[in-house]
RNA sequence: GCGCCGGUCGUAUAGUGGCAAUUACACGAGACUGUAAAUCUUGCGGCUUCGGCCUUCGGGGGUUCGAGUCCCUCCCGGCGCA
């Protein structure tokens, strides 16, 4: 029995996307969603209630950096996530396994889970032996071990070890410990990192087994699998059968590396074996136009840094596109980020006050950038959810993105 | 008036014979996709077929193969003595 629960409430015709509602311990998700991310239990330079007047509904935090600092028992003590950091809403976990890969295989090397397709260096993988290149996280077959960037001191985590971790932070929804892979690793390596990702599901599932006795929790197994389409489907069909002492996993978390020119392609290869019933999350994207590619294919949550990051960065998301509020045009620019935006930002200051802002440095800046950001983001998830009821998808997609990409 | 010290890219600086010239800030542009990120990259005299070419360290003159650097002189600023 699951702790949460799925409804579809409308198709969108010919296609695998759909619009729904996802019950959970700490209220309704409206689905398709976009997860605000919260790493170290709190979204960058935004407090809750901002959060929440942006319109998000579900803010995701990150395994290894709680248990890092302040730790997962601290956690625990402090009432777990949704009372320390005062977030009422549901909540998720990742496990750890992003930073299997942003601590390892690109730590220091400048590759990013999305790649250009263009870039021809991150495709031959010979280009990147770099078995002495410095790495705070290396594989191994039972577990990762961590170098922590804080301390230096060393952390093997395992799948077990990350479950328990989760169900001490108490989000409501988590995650199965994975391994996303590089887009420089050959295909041998793409393979044996598959493998070791669906033993750890199994396991993942088997301690959360042990520890969900209240119910409380939901488990999320993860599809990896590259580029390479017999992985993808593979993962996508072992993780969606996968069944431990008769329970299975109560969604899935679509991880790994993608090129942004057939991300599309490898969604719909996952999302076609996926159950129909249950919620799919592509970990980690994105921008506009993936939103509205997932959608299109399937995809019932979302989670991405870009809103907060870019937002604290000084770029902001506008229908025509995203603008460098620091760039000399905006110095005296007296409209809003966007006319008729009815974000906290939009609605009580310019642009030229928020180019001051980032000029002189002021924590200000980015915090009223990131919520614009995560309005418009969120926003824009609003819609298309709502365009999928009004059997109008691709109408609006067509008409957002002719716009956005001017 | 005399004596010191000093005038280098917007600002502050480094530079005592090989220099288009250090560093920081400012300024310009860009990047960012399950957050080692309120971070990072890059440009910042002009032109360039990217190999260079030309013009620059208060002004002028000189020494030298070569001067931001040495000498003379003038201008400007600070301090001290009158």
């Amino acid at each position: 029995m699951s702790s949460v629960n799925f409804k579809i409430e409308k198709k969108l015709k010919g296609k695998l996307g759909r619009a729904g509602i996802l019950k959970t311990p700490h209220g309704e998700i409206e689905t398709p969603a976009f997860v605000v991310v919260g790493t170290k239990a709190t979204v960058k330079s935004v407090n809750p209630e901002q959060v929440r007047d942006a319109g998000a509904q579900v803010v995701l935090a990150n395994t290894y950096h709680l248990y890092l600092q302040p730790g997962d028992e601290t956690v625990k003590k402090m009432g777990g996530l949704n009372k320390m950091m005062n977030w009422s809403g549901p909540t998720m976990t990742d496990s750890g396994g992003f930073q299997v890969f942003s601590l390892g295989a690109a730590y220091k090397k400048g590759i990013s889970k999305v790649i250009q397709i263009t870039n021809p260096s991150l495709l031959i993988p010979e280009r990147f032996d770099d078995t002495d290149a410095p790495r705070l996280a290396k594989v191994g077959q039972d577990g990762v071990s961590f170098t922590s960037h804080l301390d230096g001191s060393i952390h093997y985590i395992t799948p077990e070890k990350s479950i328990q971790i989760q169900h001490n932070l108490g989000a409501d929804m988590i995650f199965a410990f994975d391994e996303c892979t590089s887009p420089a690793e050959d295909l041998k390596y793409q393979n044996e990192a598959l493998d070791r990702t669906h033993n750890w599901a199994e396991r993942s599932l088997r301690e959360h087994n042990k520890l969900n006795t209240e119910n409380k929790v939901s488990l999320f197994g993860i599809v990896q699998g590259g580029r390479e389409e017999s992985l993808r489907k593979k993962s996508a069909k072992i993780i969606s059968e996968l069944e431990v002492d008769g329970q299975k996993f109560d969604g899935f978390g679509i991880g790994g590396s993608f090129a942004k020119e057939d991300m599309s392609t490898a969604i719909k290869w996952v999302n076609d074996i996926l159950p129909e019933d249950k919620p799919r999350h592509l970990l980690g994207i994105g921008e506009p136009e993936d939103l509205f590619m997932g959608i299109e294919n399937g995809v019932d949550l979302f989670d991405c840094v870009l809103p907060t990051r870019l937002g604290r960065n000084g770029t902001i998301y506008t229908k025509y596109g995203k603008i460098h509020i620091t760039n000399t045009t905006y110095r005296e620019d007296l409209k809003p980020i966007e006319e008729n935006c009815e974000c906290y930002t939009c609605k009580n200051y310019s642009r030229a006050y928020l180019a001051h802002l980032f000029h002189g440095k002021e924590m200000l800046g980015g915090t009223l950038a990131s919520i614009h950001n995560i309005h418009f983001i969120v926003n824009l998830v609003k819609q298309i959810r709502q365009s999928i009821f009004d059997d109008n998808f691709d109408k609006f997609k067509k008409e957002f993105l002719e716009k956005y990409k001017h």
